[in-house]
DNA sequence: TTGTAAGCGTTATCAC
DNA sequence: GTGATAACGCTTACAA
């Protein structure tokens, strides 16, 4: 079934290592020789064995990518921008992606050392940093290549090849927008804190508030999952303790959707009563009702350029950039509504 | 930087064979020894080299998944929701996930040769059949284990392990349900005619206006892209040549969603004047405006069955049931409008 | 119970 | 320009 090159170089009578030279289009190989067993390759079907080349070179040209299993955020359309975008530029490169769903924990760890230290991938590609991210110090450690969609939480070294949107600039123009329609009382749904674009976000909310003259109320911010469940229920929270809140800021989209259901049921207009606005401009953003403002990031280019950046460490060179902050869009839209006053 | 069997072998004094039997829970070695030889493998980190293992046993514990690059689709959730449940089953049954990106075409066959033949994977996964499909038969000819998301064009053989939803039931579902609510000039838009599907649901788009006594009208119906903008362009040329059209369906959301805006931007009222009925339902289906009637399909199960079956085949087993058509939900929406005289 | 040795398919080193 | 040979790390007859 599987043609090796002993195959070959028995119908051609020369040796295998003239084969293997001539298949790899190695210099030293008289041009005829290398015709006459070219042509017994393509008749025979040869497919040269991975497997036993990986192994022989310790080179896999592939990629590795653990994503968090069971993570719903999965679903809704920022992991599968990524990893279009990782993917096409990987297949650009001659790149396979070797993927393995673990949720976080023991056993992502252990996928981790499996994949890593079993030699499965020249590079790594890590998404959703976390605080103090166990993942990343175990790379560093084993010198690994492998580069980060995000970074560390403010504070954390982030001594490591990563591209990251400015989250706390994207916040803070969102503060800015609502402020600039009129609102004081702005709410802040964040993710759980060991994510660790939380911090970002918390200051571009804090920075965009201050910037206005208005006061930080620790108690309009409240902490969710990253999921629509997460957005219904911190918006029920806040509207529950807080009724004076005209706007709701949610760090992510999923959230935001969540928000405005709530909003809804309680009879109150989304734009109109409160105003709300997301993170991620997945694609449902643009189809819901009210169309959701949010923050644009570029997922899918970012996808591409982790690639890029991931290749050319792992071929050695020393790429001049290695931290790259992303700029995002606010995309206004009719959650929003109009100016107030 | 690598510890080998070796290195173990060195420091307890016992040979790589007795090294490698102790650690693969072997039975013929002495409990102590296999204590022995476990502690200086956790001291020394061991972990084993994949390739090489691989290699040897010609075993990956690998599944490959050849996507469409560049396939707009993937972004909208049908991939991203499929390869989930894909992940998270492999994931416990202990395989990886070995993905390539790549257009259909020359280079995605290009691709299926070198992860197959190269001894890349042990099973492959496709997704969305085409009519007269290369790929398959590529297995096929190659006996390599696959399934299938997905089968054959109608009249085509599909003697392969596949799991489909039954869709030509699912659009027969539509049409009736358009029919109660009053609706006789219905349109359709479809996929092009490569897609396997394709040829299904037009059955049950006919099949569905036998049932009611309503005559079949080929210029009701017409191809277009999976994407937004086919939805777009052929509701904008169906509405131009046929306004008496007061109901379309649309071969996946996506269409559906931007026959939704051709409607609203012609001043008319998505469910009030003209009815749209989409299919995959996604996300964004239920968050648009209005929220989409759509044929739910259990996507991520159906990943999970596609890995489980795909597995028996690897395991040797010979899985009573190879060829699965599920049932699909219609979920009826505001998109729908309400009953007619 | 343990060790020796062969081999998976490929590439690199060194001769000729 | 070409060919023997060794080696990558692992598993598995077969021998002891």
């Amino acid at each position: 079934m599987q043609i090796t090159l002993k195959d070959i170089a028995q119908q051609s009578g020369y040796s295998i290592t003239t084969v293997s030279r001539a298949l790899t289009g190695y210099s030293d190989v008289n041009a005829e020789t290398r015709q006459h067993i070219q042509d017994i390759a393509t008749a025979l079907g040869y497919q040269p064995n991975l497997l036993a080349r990986q192994f022989r070179n310790q080179r896999t040209y592939t990629l590795g990518l653990i994503i968090p299993a069971h993570d719903q955020t999965f679903s809704t359309g920022f992991y599968s921008q990524l990893m279009l975008g990782i993917g096409d530029a990987a297949s650009l490169e001659h790149y396979d992606l070797l993927i393995s769903a673990q949720a976080p924990g023991e056993d992502e760890m252990i996928a981790y050392r499996r994949i890593v230290a079993g030699n499965r991938v020249d590079g790594m590609i890590i998404a959703r940093t976390r605080r103090n991210d166990e993942r990343i110090l175990y790379l560093q450690g084993r010198g690994h290549p492998f580069v980060v969609s995000g970074r560390g939480a403010p504070g954390e070294p982030s001594d490591y090849p990563y591209i990251d949107v400015d989250s706390q600039m994207a916040i803070c123009t969102i503060v800015q927008h609502f402020v600039e329609l009129g609102h004081r009382h702005i709410g802040l749904i964040l993710p759980p804190e060991e994510i660790a674009f939380t911090g970002f976000r918390h200051e571009g909310y804090c920075e965009g508030l201050a910037a206005a003259g208005i006061p930080y109320r620790p108690e309009y911010v409240i902490n969710g999952d990253l999921w629509w469940s997460g957005g219904y229920e911190c918006t029920e929270t806040l509207l529950d303790d807080y009724p004076m809140l005209s706007a709701i800021i949610a760090c992510n989209d999923l959230m935001a959707l969540g928000a405005m259901n709530a909003i809804q049921e309680r009879g109150l207009q989304v734009g109109a009563d409160i105003a709300v606005a997301g993170f991620d401009d997945i694609t449902a953003a643009e189809y819901a009702y009210p169309p959701l403002t949010t923050i644009h990031q570029p997922i899918y280019e970012i996808g591409q350029m982790l690639v890029k950046l991931l290749i050319s460490i792992i071929s050695g060179a020393t790429p001049t950039e290695t931290q790259v902050l992303i700029p995002s869009t606010l995309m206004v839209r009719a959650s929003s509504g109009i100016q107030r006053i």
